[in-house]
DNA sequence: AGCTATTTATAAAC
DNA sequence: TGTTTATAAATAGCT
């Protein structure tokens, strides 16, 4: 015996603007997991590494980089890198520095909150080690003085300190 | 009747890697186009902008923008392509992402201290200490978003810096 | 955040 | 690469 259907189930739409505003974060919060499962799933089945970058209707901006942000950007694993890609290094640089003053920020802010906190964080120790606690940081070096050693230690640096950075971030955002 | 099945049609998968590389290659071409494709639904469905970088197994790039790379990364001309490419737009716009989230954090935190005369000396001591006390660079400025200036003066500074480090590259190579 | 009926994506084979 | 087919997976409309 035909029973009443439940739900009509999935309905075909036009790919076209949802004007009603609901309906719109509805579906875009589970076509964003969609896009994020699809993209995490080629990287994986393949592989290869993918980045994306997607906007809520509200303005929020969403992520997924697969492995790490970068690979995806720096190429670091690609055994020929080309020039072109040395501009995302320094670009790289400028993230990292930007997302290092934040945490600084954070650190003091969320100081004054919280009294005493623990302050010998891992991140901490990377950046005593690395601008050795004295003087200004690399950022202050003339780029001309840049030898071959400086420029790998540089590279190998970022790499270092984005992990760690980017571990900090993920605990302090949940 | 029943006939002959002409094929087994979709099979189940597991989501690991595919060792055979012409398999791999042939799943690569077809899900690309699929996330592009769904990629390109989200943004039209939602009047959303969305960014992707992805790499061929072969290490080929490919993107997709909505409505174009400018739009994703919020920023408008700059004045020159071929040293900013698709994956440095990416990142500036995951360092757009991890600004954002940073604020968000700093305003809740700030929000949390009863002065914001003195969250804004807090803040100004940090920037401080972070370059010596001394210089006015990009580096130094207060927590926000990129504004135009900021833009410029980085693209300039990132155009000089990259050939210096290019120069290094070159007479490292050789 | 779940539930289905249905649409859509895609693995296999050509 | 492109096409077909049968099945797996995603998701629109409801709750």
């Amino acid at each position: 015996m035909d029973r009443m259907k439940k739900t009509k189930g999935r309905q075909k739409i036009p790919i076209a603007r949802i004007e009603k505003e609901s309906d719109c974060f509805a579906t875009f919060s589970k076509r964003r997991l969609g896009v994020f499962r699809k993209a995490s799933e080629i990287s994986t089945l393949c592989n290869v590494d993918i980045g994306i970058i997607i906007y809520s209707p509200t303005g929020k901006p969403f992520s997924f980089f697969h492995p790490t942000m970068e690979s995806v950007v720096g190429r670091v694993q690609n055994p020929n890198p080309r020039l072109v890609n040395d501009a995302s290094r320094l670009l790289e640089a400028y993230t990292r520095n930007r997302v290092f003053q934040l945490n600084q920020m954070l650190d003091k802010l969320a100081g004054e909150l919280e009294a005493e906190k623990e302050r010998e964080t891992q991140l901490d120790e990377v950046v005593k080690s690395q601008t050795g606690g004295g003087g200004q940081g690399w950022w202050g070096e003339p780029v001309d003085n840049f030898n071959k050693e400086q420029v790998e230690e540089f590279t190998g640096w970022l790499k270092h300190l984005q992990s760690e950075l980017v571990k900090e971030l993920e605990k302090r955002a949940s």
